[in-house]
Order: C-alpha cells, then sequence, then structure tokens
DNA sequence: CTGAAAGCGCTTACAG
DNA sequence: CTGAAAGCGCTTACAG
C-alpha cells in the first residue's frame, strides 16, 4: 500500500477476494485433490483477475522445489561447453524447469563456491561439468542430487560413500576409432597432439590413440603438447623434422585441431598430401576447409540432455545418485583431411 | 531434528550459540555499522564453527536483494551470444552477482515468461537480448531493471513510458566502414548476404552497406537472402551469373559467411580471385582458412559487460533506466578474403 | 550497542 | 471438501 514498490498480490488477497481460506488458494496452486469444482473457479477466477503470481522465496522457505536446476561448466564461450548448455536448456524447460548457468574458468574452488551458493538458492539439483582439480566432499553436497558430466568429480579417500552419477562422451572408444582410420590409410607414425593432457577426457583420448597403435603393433608417441600458436609451431616443425616425420596428426580436441591448422599453415605443410590429420571434435568451417576437416564428431545435444533427463528424474522420485555411469557413443564425420575423397585438383584454383 | 533432511543450521542456532539474540547475527550478517568488536568475534566464532549459511529464500522474503540477475539471449551455443554470456557472468561474478541464463530460440512469448519466472524468483536485474518481435509492456517488468542488448525492445505505442537502456555494437559504422574497405579495392558490385534480415542488427548492417555504395555513387544490390545451404548455393550461383557477376560479397553475419563460402566452395569459386568476401563477424578458423577470411571483429566482450555493469549500477543505486543508449564500436581484421595481402602461390600446395 | 516482537507470503498438520 | 493457526528463517521498526 504504501511501500515503495506497489505491494504485490498475495495468497491472502486472492482468497479474499474469492471469498475461501488462503488454504484453499494454495491447494488449489498445487493441484491438490480435494477441491470442488466450484470453488476452483472461483479461486482462478480471482487469482486471473488479480494477475496473482505465487512468491517463489516463500514456497522455497517451506520447501517446496524451487524448480531450478544449476549447471556449472568451465566457460560457455567454448563452443563445446556452449553446446551441452544450450541442450541443458532446452530439455529442462520443456519439463518446467529452469537453468541457472555458472562458469568456473577451470578453478577449483569456484566450483565449490558456485554449488554452495547454488545450495543457498534452493536449486533442486546441479549439473557438475568439474574444474581440473575439483574434490568433492559429501558435505559439499548437502542433500542436493548433483550429476557430473564429461569430467569426472574426485572424491576424497577418506568418504568413499560420495556417489555421484556421471555422463560422459565415450571418448576412448571414438579416439581408437579414429586412429584406427588413420591407421587404416597406412600412415604408420602418427602423433596424439593437443593442450592440457590432465583432463579426464584428454587422458582418454590418449588412451585410445594408444590402444589404437599398440593393436596394430605400432608405438604410439608420447603425447605432444603445446599451449598457443608459438608453442604449436615449435612442436610441430620437431614433429616433421628428420628422416621419419609424422605422417598423420590426431589433435585431442576441436582447440587443438585449430593450433595445429595455423601451425601447418605456417609452415607451409598441404593436409593430407605430407601430414593427415584427424580432428576429435568438428569445428565450425571444418567442412568448408580445404581440405575438408575430418573429425568426431561429439554428441554435445544428446550428452545435455541424457545428463539432465537423469537429474530430473531424481528429483522427481527423490532418489540419490548410486554412482551410475553412462556413456554415450561418438560418431564419425570423415572428410578429407584424413587422406579419405582426395580433391581432385581444383580447375578454378 | 526429525525432518528427512538433516535440518540445516538457522540465524536462531547461531545466536544461542553465541549468546545473543538473533537480530544481533542479523546485523552482524548484513555489515551494521553498530556492532562491539567483541559481539561481532562471537558471533564470527559461532557462525563458523555451525558452518551456518542464511537462508537466500527467507531473505528474499524479506524484500532482499537476491544477488542474482538474468540474462536472457535467443540461443546460448551461437558463439556470438555464448560470448556475451561469458562476459556478463565474468564480470556479475566479479561483483558478487550470480547470472541466470535462459535462451528463448528466437520466440517471443517465451522472452516475456521468462521474465515472470524471473521476477518470481527475484532477480535483481535482466539483461535481455530480445527474441525477434518481443514486445515489452510496463507490466512485464514490474519494477525489476532491464537493460536491452544487441537487440533494440518494443514498445507498445500506447506505452511510451516504458523507457528501456539499450547497449549494443555499432552495425551501421562497422558495415560502412567494411564495404568501404571492399570499395577501396576497387569493386563496384558488391552485395550484401545473408540470412534473416528482420533482426535490427542484420537491418542496421545493410544500411550501413547502403550508405557506403551510395557514397561512392555506386547503386546497391537488394538485400540477398538466403536460409540453408541449399538456398545459399542457388542464390550465390545468381549472383555470380551473367555478364556482371558481382565482385565482392559482403555477408551480414558469421553464419551467413559460413553459408557463403560453402556456397562458393561447391561452386568453385575462388577467393579473392573471382569474388572477394568481408565477413561481419569473425569465426573460428577464419584465420588459417584459405584464404583467410577478412572480418568485422565485434567486441562481444566489452559488450557484455558494460551491459552488465551499467545493470549493476543500476541496481545498487536503486536507480530507474532512462531509455540511454550506448554503442561500442567494431574493429576490423583486414587478412586476405577481401583482395589484400594476396597469397603468394604456396610451393608446397 | 543490543533485544523482544511482529511480520514477509506461503504451506503443513490438525480439525471439523 | 474447507478452515484457523502455527511456523519456515530471516529482517524491520521500535524500545531500552
Amino acid at each position: 500500500m504504501d511501500s515503495p514498490n506497489p505491494k504485490s498480490i498475495t495468497l491472502a488477497d486472492v482468497a479474499k477476494a474469492a471469498g475461501v481460506a488462503t488454504m484453499t488458494v494454495s491447494r488449489y496452486l498445487n493441484g491438490h485433490p480435494n477441491i470442488t469444482e466450484k470453488t476452483a473457479r472461483k479461486v482462478k477466477a480471482s487469482i486471473d483477475a488479480l494477475g496473482y503470481r505465487p512468491n517463489q522465496a516463500a514456497r522455497m522457505l517451506m520447501g517446496q522445489p524451487s524448480r531450478v536446476i544449476g549447471l556449472i561448466l568451465p566457460d560457455i564461450a567454448n563452443p563445446f561447453f556452449s553446446s551441452i548448455a544450450h541442450s541443458v536448456q532446452q530439455t529442462a524447460h520443456a519439463r518446467g524447469y529452469l537453468v541457472w548457468i555458472a562458469a568456473t574458468n577451470d578453478e577449483a574452488n569456484i566450483d565449490l563456491q558456485l554449488i554452495e551458493r547454488m545450495r543457498d538458492h534452493h536449486v533442486d539439483g546441479i549439473l557438475l561439468i568439474a574444474s581440473f582439480h575439483t574434490i568433492l566432499r559429501p558435505r559439499d553436497l548437502g542433500n542436493v542430487p548433483l550429476i557430473a558430466l564429461e569430467r569426472p568429480v574426485r572424491v576424497p579417500p577418506a568418504h568413499p560413500k560420495l556417489l555421484v552419477d556421471f555422463v560422459k562422451i565415450e571418448d576412448r572408444n571414438a579416439a581408437r576409432e579414429a586412429v584406427e582410420h588413420l591407421i587404416s590409410h597406412g600412415y604408420r607414425r602418427i602423433a596424439c597432439f593437443g593442450l592440457n593432457s590432465k583432463i579426464h577426457s584428454i587422458e582418454e583420448r590418449i588412451l585410445g590413440y594408444q590402444e589404437a597403435m599398440r593393436a596394430h603393433n605400432l608405438t604410439p608417441l608420447p603425447y605432444v603438447q603445446c599451449e598457443d600458436k608459438q608453442s604449436a609451431i615449435r612442436v610441430i616443425r620437431k614433429l616433421m623434422a628428420g628422416r621419419a616425420p609424422v605422417q598423420a596428426i590426431f589433435p585431442a580436441n576441436g582447440a587443438a585441431t585449430i593450433l595445429a591448422l595455423e601451425a601447418l599453415d605456417e609452415l607451409h605443410y598441404s593436409v593430407p598430401d605430407q601430414v593427415a590429420l584427424f580432428s576429435f571434435g568438428d569445428i565450425p568451417l571444418a567442412h568448408v576447409f580445404r581440405p575438408k576437416i575430418s573429425a568426431v564428431s561429439q554428441p554435445t545435444e544428446l550428452l545435455g540432455e541424457i545428463a539432465t533427463r537423469h537429474l530430473l528424474d531424481l528429483i522427481a522420485t527423490r532418489s540419490s545418485p548410486t554412482g551410475i555411469r553412462t556413456s554415450i557413443p561418438a560418431s564419425y564425420l570423415i572428410r578429407e583431411s584424413c587422406g579419405c575423397h582426395r580433391p581432385t585438383p581444383d580447375k578454378n584454383y
């Protein structure tokens, strides 16, 4: 009435307007069964007339679900993560949930802080793409169901009780098959190249690479690591030098592929004639690039969808994570950079 | 005590442990000045000992700020928007705010629904990259400060009172200068090409294109619109046909650039020899592509940062939007596709 | 500088 | 099928 903000409509206002008790309105809102058709109509009419909207803060205070889930990820600007975020949202919205997204920039304690703040705000569940070294203790979680995506969460050895469900893409198999594809082209000296090797998924891809090599009696080369364009050039120059230059490169993620292509361009090596390349992860323009870049296609949308569904199911059934692991197979975009479909020399070029 | 979830620690628990009244604890938490050093220490000790965290729902119920802002955008998977989202988050986190992101997929009423739900949850302010046809009435906003980013919000003529602050990138100037750069290369038949032309920013870029053309006594061609790869091919084939084929293409955004490059590749036209190209918006791999793609570089990070700062300032000072418009200049990445730095024929190719 | 009491807008047993 | 009362965990005047 006299407050600075025009007082908003409350349950009590609706009740008065409808000539019933507040709790009847509450029951109507919560879809309680025992309510007369007639009363329901009266209540609905008042709600509509007044433009009433329940105050979520009050509901949450009473322990009602917020219908909000949190999504914590390393970086939204990274297309891999933003694509996951997209499908998480789609799936959540379709089921009436809002998504709260927050990025960590791969700093471990930020993860924990975000979980804490999201809990303070009563999210019903959390989807976590963990930072590097995040270690989760049971007390960090309280009772919120949490599901790890893409990167497993570490649990301190003292607390083996903390079960976290985990949904990921089948990195190792996909890497193995991609490398086997390169091997089938006759390449024998194949290098696995990339950035940080301590991320779970990258580790898995390296393992897949090694498995493929060994399965064909080839010696896996040590993982070749770089940080930026300059180091990529340095490292790739080395790979291509000597009497037994590398015949194919297997970048462990999209960012690494871009760096590899930059370096190869800088050093004037042509793909796939001098080195073949099979990217783990598709990138924009890859299908228009010359040569078109062959890539493992990561089902990020499916990943987000499955993880979200799983979380919402846990929430709906009030069940706890059981430590279940789900992995989703990747697919392959066989284009040109691996050595397939060698483009015929282009008359226009 | 006997509830299913282990009862969480409340203000009262802390007060009891510290031997003070609840409101002393409340004052401590809210940084009230009048409190003895000694009392403050006792309270802090109890808070730490009990691991107390304030219940945000209760605070919000009392009208306290939630320290959450909403960010509504058309699509998170789109790198342009996700990059904005990234900087919004960075800026907000740095000031202790959480960001709630939600995507609309360009559906107009979803915008309004999201605003409503965010208001239900007591966000302190909203950053909106509006959907296509979103029309905002004052009642949609209540008292939450809202700032439009990148796309202006429409206000129904009957409500000229609704003032919405607006932060955008200087599309028109950037487009004009990019096209003038093409003109400086001697191209006279230049086409502006892209997808949906009804988005504000695209309209502005088309206007910029037209301004540049007219300023040099050239006739602007009608905006060339496509929808997917097939229509892009059709449309570009037409552009390149006849006795006066187009000499340069100016795609109105990153997605259009990718389509144009796809079509040109498909039709075996070489860039920039047969057609030059200047992209509005940089894209991944553009600097490694052959030719390297010249592009208008959009300061998305700055956009997000400025808009967020502005919103947080409005919140902090409890002031209302005044309808102020801010525009941020773009910069230019002059590479090869415009005709500059023509690559010397590559010996390795 | 500190406190007892009322109240924010809902929901939850408990009656009727 | 409906209601009066208590309470969720905090903050806000108002006292002292």
